[in-house]
DNA sequence: CGTGTAAAGCAAACAGTGTTAACAAAAAGT
DNA sequence: ACTTTTTGTTAACACTGTTTGCTTTACACG
């Protein structure tokens, strides 16, 4: 007895819709211009609706950055599966730094949710554990393809990984030379980062 | 006629007041634990007063990233001043992160309030353009005296800069191996960065 | 065919935010 | 004593995320 509840189908694409909306308003105006009364109103229902389909805004919020490390993901994988076991490593800086300069809010909030997250004490997001780890685990596999013996991979590829996110930080907010940066800028650094954790 | 206004003195002490408890807030909860009824509180007084004496919320925060600012770059003088032109780069390197690791809270605001202000438009703040560039600027001189040619320092400062930055950023994150950064290890980041800008 | 029941959606309200406007108190000069 | 200017405050506005309670809708069963 009752009323049916909506089919799986109905409810995803509700959620899908609410992202939708979530989603342009966070590209507009990054983390803080994203308010759940927006939202809603992009969507054309009321802000309590959205209960129904997400827990609350941080809830939003964490499968915006969840979006933004699957978009990274994939276009890391996209730009080393094809390539050359010896250029891979170059190809992954020249594409992670793609993807933080043609994406700042994303790249920005991504790591900025990591950071929050952290300093209040919760440990790192289920939903994301995976996928802020495959980034590097994709980098690690590169470095001991190139270098061949696995045993000091992770420290060069953490030290790689450190580099590549000052440059695309620093970038994004303004405090480099306004000098775009080259592919063989990328390059250079990869060719020189040693291992050092 | 009218009543006399605050001594220079007086006005001077009431900011300090503000500022002081402005700062304790901020140490425990960071920037979104720093409301201007919490400040006020701590201080004694009406939030409403705070507007006597600061023009916002944004322009407390700006003081509090500027005091940041001054801290590292008296913690970088200092650490170079008194060494040999030979260590003066890995000094740097050292006395940065320490503070990073040392100051969080400090850190994360500096950087992200930088990145904010990009973000909305405005161009650096002028309060901020000189201390945030000092840093930098402490770094260029040691590269400088220790590579000899000034031509080339700007670059490979940069890409010290960006290398440290990352470390900091994603050490202060917990995305990095919880291993504790050695000194060796900053040293070893030096020694390999190569410029890239 | 009603009728009870559970789900979907929403308006109102609560507690909080930064900030504006209007007002009270206090201290100086005429 | 009165006026004027500065300091501080209280009340209010326009927001925010979220809770509570209500209304509507649609199914299932007697």
């Amino acid at each position: 007895m009752g009323r049916k509840p909506m089919t799986a189908d109905q409810r995803a694409h509700m959620r899908s819709r609410i992202l939708d909306a979530a989603r342009e308003r966070f590209l507009e105006g990054g983390l803080d211009g994203l308010s759940m009364r927006g939202i809603a109103s992009k969507v054309g229902v009321s802000s309590m609706t959205l209960y129904l389909y997400y827990d609350s805004r941080q809830d939003i919020i964490r499968h915006i950055v969840a979006e933004g490390f699957a978009l990274l993901n994939a276009a890391l994988r996209d730009a080393t599966k094809s390539a050359p076991a010896s250029d891979r490593i170059e190809r992954f800086g020249e594409s992670y730094i793609k993807f933080a300069l043609d994406n700042p809010r994303y790249y920005a909030a991504m790591f900025q949710y990591l950071a929050d997250s952290r300093a209040q004490g919760e440990d790192i997001d289920g939903m994301l554990v995976e996928p802020s780890g495959e980034a590097l685990g994709i980098l690690k596999n590169a470095v001991t393809e190139v270098s061949g013996e696995p045993g000091g991979s992770d420290k060069r590829a953490a030290t790689i990984w450190c580099a590549l996110h000052g440059l695309a930080m620093l970038s994004i907010g303004g405090q480099l030379e306004p000098h775009s940066i080259a592919t063989e800028d990328v390059r250079s650094l990869i060719a020189n980062a040693g291992p050092w954790l």
